[in-house]
DNA sequence: AATATCACTTGCATTTTGCAAGTTAACTTA
DNA sequence: TAAGTTAACTTGCAAAATGCAAGTGATATT
């Protein structure tokens, strides 16, 4: 998307108007925190998003440069999506739309521990994390 | 929105059930770093909201207890909108949301130039930021 | 008393979403 | 190697959300 087709200049209406719907974070969160990579996987996933809407943002987020196609290591029948470094950095913000969550809806005790876990050495975990996703990213071809 | 009408029992999903649209974090960000207040502020903005959006947005956001109404101080015919403590609490997400932005989407100089006095020391700008809000949120009736 | 402002609401056209049913290439199995 | 299955989409259509323009009623100003 061009400045010039923007709403406007300020960076958060950019930010959203690139992946502020109801289903691209959940794309990411797929590619970031569960180890889903293909479009089967993305499916799969308890908020059932729809063919045809899952179709229409992976290709948003792959012109948005968030995401990208690579050859699937086991099968030609099957595309292998994964996070660019843009992309990747979205893990401080997706973190923070946890712990947010974490304070003030109602979420399994599970989950709401291991987020209070990670809360208690953020800086290191997300340290550990990105660092996580950035050797995942660099080991297939371009 | 309770638990059992949710999609899924993940943070994010639920997260983006509430504020995951491309107006709702307008309005936050005009009530965190805009001053600004009423429906006519928020219909001034860039990005041009339209009126019945910006009613059903400021509806499920107070519904969501992230902003209240409160009786404006100069006026009857105004409203006055603030934001909770949940509300307060976007602030980092906010934050995240902007920094991404600076380091991947094309924004005015002086804004960047903001954003990275900012990230220079995030913690203690956050905290600031943080009771200002709070300060703003005390000063009213209920 | 007349006019303007404010916070909405309403009606309607356009766009987006959601669901179900294809389609095509690749892969597995007999 | 032919037949069925899986994977990644596409298509058609109904339903819902959005966007625009024009109200409406309460309050404020002149």
């Amino acid at each position: 998307m061009s400045k010039s087709e923007r709403r406007s200049e300020c960076p958060i209406s950019g930010s959203l108007e690139m992946w502020g719907d109801k289903w691209s974070l959940l794309i990411i969160r797929d590619l970031m925190f569960a180890k889903k990579n293909t479009y089967g996987d993305f499916l799969k996933s308890d908020e059932k998003i729809s063919t045809n809407i899952l179709a229409a943002r992976l290709l948003a987020l792959e012109e948005a440069d968030i995401i990208e196609k690579r050859d699937h290591p086991d099968s030609k029948a099957k595309v292998w999506y994964q996070l660019t470094q843009k992309g990747i950095d979205l893990l401080p913000l997706m973190t923070e739309i946890s712990l947010w969550a974490e304070k003030h809806i109602d979420i399994p005790h599970e989950i709401k521990h291991m987020l209070n876990e990670m809360k208690k050495d953020k800086e290191s975990s997300l340290r550990a994390k990105m660092l996580e996703l950035q050797a995942m990213n660099k080991t297939a071809q371009g």
